[in-house]
DNA sequence: TCGAAAATGACGAACGTACCTCAGAAATTA
DNA sequence: TAATTTCTGAGGTACGTTCGTCATTTTCGA
């Protein structure tokens, strides 16, 4: 005997297909009284209705938006190929992924973009920038429209977001901290934070981290005032010399953000000695090669095939209104050395 | 204009449903130049064929076996745990999933157990066992037989069998290498390691890994003689005093395999220095709250959840005859610290 | 050139669900 | 009680694919 069906539930509860069908759907034109027998039959059955029967039938055409930031960065390129793969594999069955990119760093451009989302035309969206009043205004439109809006990778706590997508920040910073404090050598000397600009959350959020881990736990590390480079290559040069100039001494550099491209360019040039332990943010081709070659001594990161599975996931879910397992979306901070490098 | 179907595919080939359908599943009676020309049509229009739609046409029903150590470790209760997530989640859509406990260590009642799968009432076997002649005609037979088999957690190279689904342990016993040597303070001191037995084949290996990369990274470290404990807690409890008896100053521990449980309640009864460096594998809740008090430095694992989602993808791809996308089903070596823990 | 064998076509029933229509039953109101 | 209004049932068609049967066409060897 197979999994129990709709003429199951039909039968079970003495009530034909279509009311069945009526309550499935939670379609209107069933009594409360005959909603719960049938409820009480899908129960008692343990009926899961048939997910890929039910889209087969329904012919659901899920249409998805993935806004994410224009700029060149490595991150940005491997989260839009494992985007790519997904679509390409059936995981994305009968749904339709379009990839929007826009200059997320300027509120006014991000706004207009989320506006030209025709809300008849796409289900749902996951917006991959930074938090802004705007950006939250922009959210709660596209929420009061019908969309299912996630925030990927950047968190918009305030904002009307069904979910995030992403690791946990502050962790993510706190395991920094404690790599960087065990990887030095005697567990002291001097380590220089360098991000993009201390003023996206997330950074904010990955310094706090690192910082409680070091001040509790490894007495002997001091860390430097952060610096930005604010993703300009030239800035990131001076700004690196200064440090190093005005420090001799420093043993580590964590790195918050994007911009490694910049970092280990400029490191290199500076000729870095062996011993300096250099932590950074997602694994791209750049930070695997230079995990490999031993520039850097660990990567923290996190899945981007997870981080759009789980997305997709979600975005599915709530366009059919149904709830998720938010365990099971949890993303893994992962830590990648060289000799686990997959 | 949605994605083409078979109907698309029958048309522009100007062959007939049926003829579409004999290609796309393999079955005879079509002349190679009509496959070709309907094949053509297939690469032309781009058409991927519906799997939820064919497989409810089928109405498929895979049934897979997983034989699992009936041994009481917690390790393997995680991965039953996972086993059985993944059966009441519809991700096991249209399979049925049956745990076989088995001793494992056991050649001779290995093979009875799997002997007695019937063929007919079951498509495909994951094991987790370690290798013997005996198993791998077992798995020669089951081969024989159409079943398709994968090897779980640890390998049977050269058996007949699928696919390997779990990590590479050289790799990992190389990535814990890495941790202790950077780990252990002033990167010098003595190291036990500790391991079930040394004649699994994941044991050998990731000693050989942790060996290697201690050798040539970290001259300042000794690596003691492995001391085996044969999931005997008593003899877990003997060795170590032995071990430590001998060597006052062991620094760090590395514990290849399983007995976690048995290893860190020593341990604790020892009154172990806080600097002591402990590695050991597979996060369970036991070593989960060792982690978290820190009583163990790392914890390197493989997420169960993935494992199960592979060997099942594997298995389904295997009797559907599909190729699989092996790189997609890559297991990660996890490092698990206190701050990234899930 | 014939006949057998092989290849192909036409069709229909299924799989589990959605969704539509229309008729009829039950409940509610007047 | 009649006239509504609200529920419910029956039945059909569809989604994209599989798979079977049976009839028809093509191919090829003798």
């Amino acid at each position: 005997m197979g999994k129990p069906t709709v003429h199951d539930i039909a039968r079970e509860a003495g009530v034909s297909l279509a009311t069945v069908d009526r309550v499935l759907n939670a379609r209107s034109g069933v009594r409360t009284q005959t909603v719960e027998r049938v409820q009480g039959a899908i129960r008692k059955l343990g009926f899961v209705r048939d997910m890929s029967a039910a889209n087969l039938a329904r012919s659901r055409e899920y249409t998805f938006a993935f806004v994410l930031p224009d700029s060149p960065s490595q991150f940005v390129s491997t989260l839009r190929a494992a985007l790519r793969d997904v679509a390409d594999t059936q995981i994305a069955d009968r749904t339709t992924l379009r990839v929007i990119p826009a200059a997320t760093h300027d509120p006014h451009a991000l706004v207009q973009v989320l506006a030209a989302i025709d809300p008849r035309r796409c289900d749902g969206v996951a917006i991959m920038a930074p938090e802004t009043p705007q950006l939250r205004d922009s959210v709660a439109r596209l929420k009061a429209a019908g969309l299912a809006v996630v925030a990927l990778v950047s968190d918009q706590p305030n904002s009307e977001r069904d979910h995030f997508v992403g690791i946990n920040n502050t962790a993510a910073g706190r395991t920094a901290g404690v790599l960087m404090g065990r990887f030095l050598p005697q567990n002291k000397g001097e380590v220089l934070v360098v991000a993009a600009s201390m003023l996206a959350r997330d950074s904010i959020e990955r310094r706090g981290g690192f910082g409680a881990v070091l001040a509790a736990d490894f007495p002997g590390v001091t860390v430097l005032p952060s610096v930005e480079a604010h993703d300009d290559p030239d800035r990131m040069d001076r700004v690196l010399h200064a440090a190093f100039a005005a420090h001799p001494g420093i043993a580590g550099v964590y790195a918050l953000a994007s911009g490694n491209q910049a970092l280990l360019k400029t490191l290199a040039d500076m000729g870095h000695r062996d011993d300096l332990v250099v932590i950074v943010h997602e694994l791209t081709p750049i930070t695997r090669t230079a995990l490999e070659q031993g520039r850097v001594a660990a990567v923290i990161t996190q899945d981007v095939g997870h981080l759009v599975r789980s997305a997709l996931r979600v975005l599915r879910a709530r366009t059919d209104g149904q709830e998720i397992v938010s365990d099971q979306e949890r993303i893994r901070i992962e830590i990648m050395l060289r000799e686990n490098l997959p």
